[in-house]
DNA sequence: CTCAGTGTTCAGTG
DNA sequence: TCACTGAACACTGA
């Protein structure tokens, strides 16, 4: 469920196993998956060191040895697990990176959204990708900038990974829940109070995801997500589509192209 | 068998 | 050109 808390806790995970280690083959399923040439890729990751890693958004960036940036995107369904014997890998295995040390790195991916490939630096490929400042670093000004004169509904910019990067569909409705702004809302008619509020509530909620290393369930009680229907032991649907601080029904409607969770007594129109 | 889905991109419209 | 909307993508699992 890659979004920003996800990736970075996935980027956490590489740094304590895959990081300075040294690539000596690929596997790759599906080449569709792949947004570079595949020998080239092969080439330009044989002998290479992974040397630093970085982050924009739910894009992961690893350096390597050479200079170049491998580049990870989870899609919607992606992840990593580090591992050494072949009976370990993992179903879904997409892309399998073997190290001189004998383990290997899988890029796993059920739905096959997620893509892999190079980019010559990370400032090249943020912008190529037009990928607004990451989630986290985002200022209020910044913000303000670049809602105040659009007219889309709050949450379709909020996901708009040009605007800010790293806000999938789950954070959004959070976001907007935390902060008690009606999903639909025009983003130019936010007033200010409402904008300190929306930035404010976009650090709470990735840094506190990030903190709980994105596990749902240990998130805090008055949290939309457990609304959601993803809990581990699934409660029936009347006992869990309710809000939080009412325990009333939630509305659930499609914007900005996605499935939109909301409380409409705590975000009214 | 049908359908929704955590993300991104592209075609079509105004 | 821009802002915006909605469909398409590939696949799994309910």
């Amino acid at each position: 469920m890659p979004e920003l808390p996800e990736v970075e806790t996935y980027r956490r995970y590489f740094d304590l196993t895959a990081l300075g280690k040294t690539i000596i083959h690929l596997e790759v399923e599906d080449h569709r998956q792949l947004t570079t040439d595949y020998d080239l890729l092969q080439q330009s990751l044989k002998g290479a060191t992974l040397t630093d890693t970085s982050r924009i958004g739910k894009h992961f960036l690893i350096t390597l040895s050479s200079g170049k940036i491998l580049v990870l995107h989870f899609g919607m369904t992606g992840n990593l697990m580090y591992y050494r014997d072949a009976e370990d890998t993992p179903r879904f295995a997409r892309v399998i990176f073997y190290f001189s040390n004998g383990y290997k790195l899988a890029f796993i991916d059920s739905r096959k959204f997620g893509r892999v490939g190079l980019a010559d630096s990370i400032e090249t490929y943020k912008k190529q990708k037009n990928l607004g400042p990451d989630a986290l670093d985002v200022t209020l000004p910044q913000l303000k900038a670049s809602l105040e004169k659009r007219k889309a509904p709050i949450k379709a910019l909020l996901l708009d990974q040009s605007i800010l990067a790293g806000v999938g569909n789950w954070i959004a409705d959070e976001v907007l829940f935390q902060a008690r702004i009606f999903p639909a809302k025009p983003a130019n008619t936010l007033t200010n109070l409402e904008l300190e509020h929306l930035h404010r509530a976009i650090q709470v909620v990735l840094q506190t995801a990030i903190d709980e290393e994105a596990i749902y369930h240990n998130f805090p009680k008055d949290f939309l997500i457990h609304s959601r229907g993803w809990e581990d032991s699934p409660k029936p649907v009347l006992e869990r589509e309710v809000c939080p601080r009412h325990q009333s029904a939630l509305t659930i409607a499609k914007m900005g192209g996605r499935t939109t969770y909301f409380c409409l007594l705590c975000q009214p129109v």
